[in-house]
RNA sequence: GCCCGAGUGGCGGAACUGGUAUACGCGCACGACUUAAAAUCGUGUCUCGCAAGGGAUGUGGGUUCGAUUCCCACCUCGGGCACCA
């Protein structure tokens, strides 16, 4: 008898399908296909958290599970490589970014390996390799021929610490999102990409994609639309203010105007202003305010551009413009019409200053925007996307700035621009890429005119190869175009996206902007890149809290991968708790599905021994004889129809939860049916049994296939069919039903399914149990809810 | 402040569409096996009560024959947004 040894088992199916290539995608096969994707990770130094197997293994089921159903499964895996805590790892050890990654992805491609994902690693890519980054910069050109990549000098969010400008989205509560310095404001030409212009759209065509409520919310929050007016007011110094507003209907209210302190127009009402010294010292003072300070500091301030007036469309009344820091520049048309009556921000302003609240009917919003000649206008919050950073390990752009020329697009022929070799990696205090100090990159020859030119140093930010990521794994290798049209029409769009919820604003978004933008160029072949998104919850260490280096609560798969197997450390993570949901991770419970997995491999060897037995005393060498000599014995055991019939419900019941992400409960069926088996005796034939492991193969695959092949099967347990339950084993014969008196249990019934309702009434009534209660009170009322319980109202 | 999500045993959690609350797992206790231990198996494990029976799904109310599930108010925790007019 061999005992379950689970690092045998495992390495050698790992090999074993490795070498048959079990996994591979096939470009264009005839099966239908299904694109199943997870987040590509970041290849940290610290090497995979007990955290990466979670998303890996949910969407490693599904994968499995569609592959026994047929389909031709793309399940790829790549890296994610450019970004800051290699740069920093460089500049603190010398060490160059490129060689930090290989043994980044080393790492984390052998620990992947370890837990038995089924990805097809013959389309791994890499964000870092120059054969990927000649593709995102190419279509970094394209936005930039299209007049969507742009330069702009702009107050951007710097932090002095990571020295680095930082996309709004980047900025948490005024500081860095990675280090929490306060950012600081700097003024500085900034390539951005104009993501604006897709709001609308963006907005809109979450109608079209299965993504969870809460990820459309926080997209649509993120892109912020709203709907409302644009109203001139006339002043008295012959220069219009227009506001925009959503409460046109609130016009007749109006006590005064506001404008922001960086208002376009600003410097013309300032020098009209009779207080312009006043004026000009406050929007001085505004103008140094960190992020933060606004952030943290609500209290509302501002001052009154006095012998300033504006005229209310409305009524002609004349009323005081201010300037304050409340309003925002950027958003709407920098300026808004006041009504302490109807907003917060108003009242706690005109409270402040001591202004006049007055109170006034609304009216129609429509109508009074038309009667005063402004017009219904749609606004977002979304602001363009600032794509520069100033760092060595990102792609570089792909510009080239020519004294004559202008800007110049490096030719589609010299990309990708590569990364030069560097001595130092440091970021420059003067806000520079160290690319800056590499003159011999930096001079250049202009494509266009080949006379002296300069390279752009700045890079792109992190997002922009996995923008797009996942249409390169449809064409991993290929050197003409990002990939071809044939090959990306035969699999995208990606039928089901799994990852986290701290990307389902950004990374979600940008991905989906870029998307519909080469959709616009006629390169991808349809408007959303991913049909359905999921989302997990991440493990937290134990007590709650999360999993830091600092805390030192860090588990290493590799550790419980050693000590108690790939199909245990999966099956953990995915019974845990609800997979959308956070878990805490507990070590001393791992030992349950281990005592599970242990379990079915004493079935199997039970039932092994069973057919050897079956075998030698039978003059019969061929298996199929030997297992319908066992079923046609065991039919006639009680035991043994039961757990068939608990074994098609449980067919049912880890097919639709495995569709619904919900594994905790697939695994705690299977539990119960393994429990039954031993109990009843291990009546149960060798081709059910093989039933039970094809349907937990996604789960604990190398356990699954070791016994499987034990049991007489020649063909990877992966190339086998997904078992379909028989209706008929799942419906009972005899039901056990509850028996109520005024909504309390006291009683239990069986019953026949085909009882009538009239039957099943009298013979409750004639129950000792029920007589003993009823005895002396009258019957009112009696339920009877089918196959659940009768409830007698007395 | 606003918008989501959640609150069930010692712990992680289950419960279909309003229909037997506490499945499954961990832990704990006792028993079997063993020279012994581990492993495994069995039994028990919400709570009060000797029992009959009563009480429990954050708190208080409501609808209903019946509520973890629906409605109202409140409390607590987690997440997102945060001067967006």
């Amino acid at each position: 008898m061999k005992n379950y040894d689970h690092k045998k088992i495992e390495k050698k199916w790992q090999i074993e399908w490795e070498k048959k290539k079990i996994f591979k995608a096939i470009d264009g096969s005839k099966k239908p296909k299904f694109y199943s994707l997870i987040e590509f990770p970041y290849p940290s130094g610290e090497g995979l958290h007990v955290g990466h197997p979670r998303p890996y293994t949910g969407m490693d089921i599904v994968s499995r599970k569609r592959r026994m159903e047929g389909y031709n499964v793309l399940f790829p895996i790549g890296w994610d490589a450019f970004g800051l805590p290699t740069e920093n790892y460089a500049i603190k050890t010398g060490k160059q970014p490129k060689v930090i990654v290989k043994k980044n992805t080393d790492n984390f491609t052998r620990q992947i390996k370890s837990l038995g994902i089924s990805f097809d690693w013959s389309r791994e890519i890499n964000t870092t390799d120059p054969n990927y980054y000649k593709w995102t910069q190419w279509i970094f050109l394209q936005f930039f021929k299209k007049g969507l990549a742009y330069k702009t000098k702009s107050e951007i969010n710097w932090c002095p610490k990571d020295k680095i400008g930082l996309a709004n989205e980047e900025v948490v509560d005024g500081k860095c999102e990675r280090c929490g310095t306060p950012v600081e404001k700097r003024e500085k030409e900034q390539w951005m990409l104009a993501i604006t212009k897709y709001a609308d759209r963006l907005d809109k065509d979450l109608d079209l994609v299965d993504f969870p409520e809460r990820v459309k919310s926080s997209q649509r929050n993120w892109i912020g639309k709203s709907e409302g007016s644009e109203i001139e007011f006339k002043t008295n110094i012959n220069r219009n203010i227009k506001i925009f507003t959503t409460r046109a209907d609130t016009l007749f209210g109006v006590t005064y105007l506001v404008l922001a302190p960086d208002h376009t127009n600003i410097g013309e009402f300032l020098v009209q202003s009779k207080n312009m010294a006043e004026v000009s010292e406050y929007i001085r003072k505004v103008k140094n305010k960190s992020d933060l300070e606004r952030v943290e500091n609500k209290v509302k301030s501002g001052v009154e551009l006095k012998g300033i007036k504006a005229i209310n469309p409305a009524n002609g009344e004349e009323i005081p413009v201010w300037v304050a820091d409340y309003v925002l520049s950027h958003y709407g048309t920098g300026a808004v019409m006041a009504v302490p009556q109807h907003d917060i921000r108003d009242k706690e302003f005109t409270e402040k200053y001591e202004l006049p609240i007055i109170d006034r009917p609304l009216v129609n919003a429509k109508e009074i925007t038309e009667f005063v000649g402004g017009k219904m206008v749609t606004k977002f919050k979304l602001r363009d996307w600032v794509f520069s950073r100033q760092r060595y390990w990102g792609e570089p752009i792909p510009i080239v700035n020519c004294e004559k020329c202008g800007m110049v697009p490096v030719p589609e022929k010299s990309l990708p621009v590569k990364l030069p070799e560097v001595k130092s990696y440091k970021p420059t205090d003067n806000g520079e890429s160290p690319l800056a100090l590499i003159s011999k990159w930096v001079n250049t020859k202009c494509p266009k005119c080949g006379g002296k030119a300069k390279r752009e140093t700045d890079t792109m930010p992190n997002w922009a190869g996995s923008s797009w990521y996942y249409l390169r794994y449809a064409d991993p290798k290929n050197k003409n175009k990002f990939a071809d049209p044939k090959k990306l029409k035969y699999w995208t769009p990606v039928d089901w996206y799994h990852g986290g919820m701290e990307h389902v604003t950004l990374h979600l978004l940008y991905s989906r902007f870029w998307h519909k933008f080469l959709y616009d160029l006629k390169l991808v072949p349809t408007a959303e890149p991913y049909m359905k998104r999921t989302a997990h919850g991440i493990i937290l260490g134990e007590g709650g809290v999360k999993m830091s280096k600092s805390l030192g609560n860090v588990v290493n798969p590799d550790d419980i991968v050693r000590t108690y197997g790939a199909d245990t450390l999966r099956i953990y993570e995915m019974f845990i708790g609800p997979f959308q949901d956070s878990a805490v991770w507990n070590t001393e419970s791992i030992i349950g599905p281990r005592r599970f997995i242990e379990k079915v491999w004493r079935i199997g060897e039970n039932l092994e021994k069973n057919q050897k037995k079956a075998l030698s005393c039978s003059s019969h060498s061929n298996l199929n004889v030997v297992n319908e000599t066992n079923i046609a014995y065991r039919a006639e055991s009680v035991s043994f129809g039961f757990l068939k019939k608990l074994l098609h419900k449980t067919i049912k019941k880890v097919s639709e939860d495995i569709e619904s992400m919900n594994f905790n409960t697939a695994i705690s069926s299977m539990m119960i049916l393994a429990n039954e088996i031993e109990k009843n005796d291990f009546q149960i034939s060798i081709s059910d049994f093989k039933l039970f492991l094809q349907i937990l193969s996604p789960f604990a695959p190398h356990v699954t296939e070791e016994i499987w092949q034990n049991l007489g099967e020649k063909k990877s347990i992966n190339l086998s069919t997904w078992p379909e339950f028989d209706p008929k084993l799942i419906i009972d014969s005899e039901i056990k039903i509850a028996v109520q008196i005024n909504g309390k249990v006291r009683a239990e019934m069986i019953i026949s399914a085909d009882q009538t309702e009239e039957e099943i009434k009298s013979n409750v009534l004639a129950n000792d149990i029920v007589l003993k209660f009823i005895s002396g009170k009258e019957v009112k009322k009696i339920i009877y809810v089918k196959h659940r319980l009768v409830n007698i109202v007395v």
